[in-house]
DNA sequence: AGCATGATTGTTGCA
DNA sequence: TGCAACAATCATGCT
């Protein structure tokens, strides 16, 4: 069940495109409303919240926009991307989709810990912190130095594999 | 002038 | 357990 999130929607996309992408009117945290006055301190924007991490396909994306930006310098729209992108997305193995999924965990432990980080803030300053006090700027910090690298080794039968299979 | 939208998939969070 | 919304991007369009 751990990786089993994506068989809810993973009937057979590969027979539709799309299924029902409800995400058409789905507004980015920019905007939730046209709340124009936020009176409320409690609707005040987090500027400490982590956003969420990106996934595989995002970091995927990011990478793919590059090129493909400098393969259609013509092509500006993002859903031109995002479709050649997913497509090519759904192009690549598992294996090729590895390092990016590496990636993006590696993003989500990251982000677990910022929001532990986060959580504890707002713990700590849950009556009316506004000002927060940076208790915990010892605990996260960089401790980042070299990473992947090694994992990838040696792929010889992928059972989960399933590429060139029809 | 400035913000929302569009399109992709994955992941996280809440009920 | 399952649904829903949001994560980046960036030009374009509407108010």
């Amino acid at each position: 069940m751990t990786k089993g999130r994506g068989a809810a929607r993973n009937s057979k996309e590969v027979l539709k495109p799309v299924d029902d992408r409800k995400v058409g009117k789905r507004k980015a945290a920019s905007k939730p409303e046209k709340n124009t006055a936020q009176k409320s301190k409690k609707a005040k924007k987090d500027p400490n919240k982590p956003k969420r991490p990106p996934s595989a396909f995002f970091v995927f994306l990011e990478e793919f926009r590059k090129t493909f930006k400098e393969e259609n310098p013509n092509v500006k729209a993002v859903s031109a991307v995002g479709k050649a992108g997913g497509e090519k997305w759904k192009s690549l193995t598992k294996a090729e989709k590895a390092p990016y999924e590496a990636k993006a965990a590696k993003r989500k432990a990251e982000y677990e810990k910022l929001i532990n980080a986060y959580n504890k803030k707002q713990a700590s300053s849950a009556d009316d912190g506004d000002d927060e006090s940076d208790k915990s700027k010892s605990e996260v910090n960089d401790d980042e130095d070299d990473e992947e690298g090694h994992e990838e080794d040696d792929e010889d039968d992928d059972d989960e594999e399933e590429e060139d299979d029809d």
